[in-house]
DNA sequence: TGTACATCAGTGAACGCGCGTTCACTGATGTAC
DNA sequence: TGTACATCAGTGAACGCGCGTTCACTGATGTAC
């Protein structure tokens, strides 16, 4: 039941359904109240401005998504094993929680140039483990970047196609797929 | 020189720059009149309203985009001349006018619901052409709107790289590099 | 050459609206004795 | 059990602001005679 959620967590999942919904700017503090069932200055007990609460929404969840692909980078074994494991974790987390997933593909141009590249970064953990793999070796040398973002891009352009109907499965599915062909990109 | 563009030119470019800078919805008429050195009641005798400005913007280069990548795939030769062709395009494309292709990378989710899915679409461009290959035997068999998207996503990341500063060089100089990595991702 | 008029890009002032946000207040719930 | 008080999530009313847009007007330029 939504009622067994604390009225933070509705107001949070709630919000990140209307912006996926209409986009961003789109949505105001009063729709995001009306969604949860209550009224606009209600919201200001749990998040000190709109820009706030917006904010934590992205900031916490593209971090948590850094850790689990750091998590999935340090797995015993050679390159292939570890972006193996890297894949198939953004996979997961796209099956596991589709619209959150699509809130960081929506929103991420608003927050891109702000958002720190530490190790919590997801774009940051894999341009070092391919710039890693290639500095030792393990794949063949290149442009470690341009390598990292074709990878970033075969995950995240089927996500979009997925967002628009374009393709009726989600990552979860086409996981197999998806790791054959980053495999074929770092060849 | 500015001056010798007219002065809807010189709007639309201004704009452009500004939504790319500062995001669609950060931009006021006020502001966009500003950059071109009039009023914002000047702005509507050229443009019946805000959204009828972006909207113009985001659909004729959108659709420019869609025929030319529609030209490069009917280049005579087999699928991977053709799609060497089409990439090579879209690679051009971010170097002739990086702008108009941050512009449209950065807008696409607020037009994308509402584009048409006819000739004139680069994503339907691609897809149809990876999926003719594909009925044709050119290509192994697989899921054809995946590797098109495979395809889209290994241009497209790295342009974002290269928005946000992360990868220097443009597409024009990396063509051949990404031209590559998509033909393997075909194979 | 000079005068009267048409054209039209651009402007100043103003409009109504919805936004984010504040704040004094309500009313249900829990605690003390 | 009953009364007085504290707590605190939620509210109604209101605020100032910047937005998109309208409209009567200006003032430079071109044309007719």
């Amino acid at each position: 039941m939504l009622e067994t959620y604390s009225p933070k967590e509705r107001i949070k999942r709630e919000a990140m359904r209307l912006f996926v919904e209409h986009g961003t700017d789109a949505v105001s503090m009063r729709d995001i109240a009306d969604a949860v069932g209550m009224k606009a200055p209600s919201l200001y007990a749990h998040f000190r401005s709109r820009e706030d609460l917006i904010g934590e929404l992205f900031h916490a969840s593209y971090a948590a998504y850094g850790r689990q692909l750091a998590n999935a980078a340090s797995v015993p074994g050679g390159f292939r094993q570890r972006l193996e494991a890297m894949v198939r974790v953004a996979c997961a987390l796209h099956a596991e929680d589709e619209l959150l997933f699509d809130f960081l593909l929506l929103t991420q141009h608003g927050f891109l140039r702000q958002v720190p590249q530490t190790e919590d970064n997801p774009v940051e953990v894999i341009c070092r483990t391919v710039a890693a793999a290639m500095a030792a070796g393990e794949i063949p040398s290149g442009n470690p970047t341009l390598i990292a973002g074709a990878v970033i891009g075969i995950i995240v352009q089927p996500a979009t196609f997925k967002l628009y109907g374009r393709l009726t499965q989600g990552l979860g599915e086409l996981a197999d797929e998806i790791v054959a062909l980053c495999l074929k990109v770092v060849s």
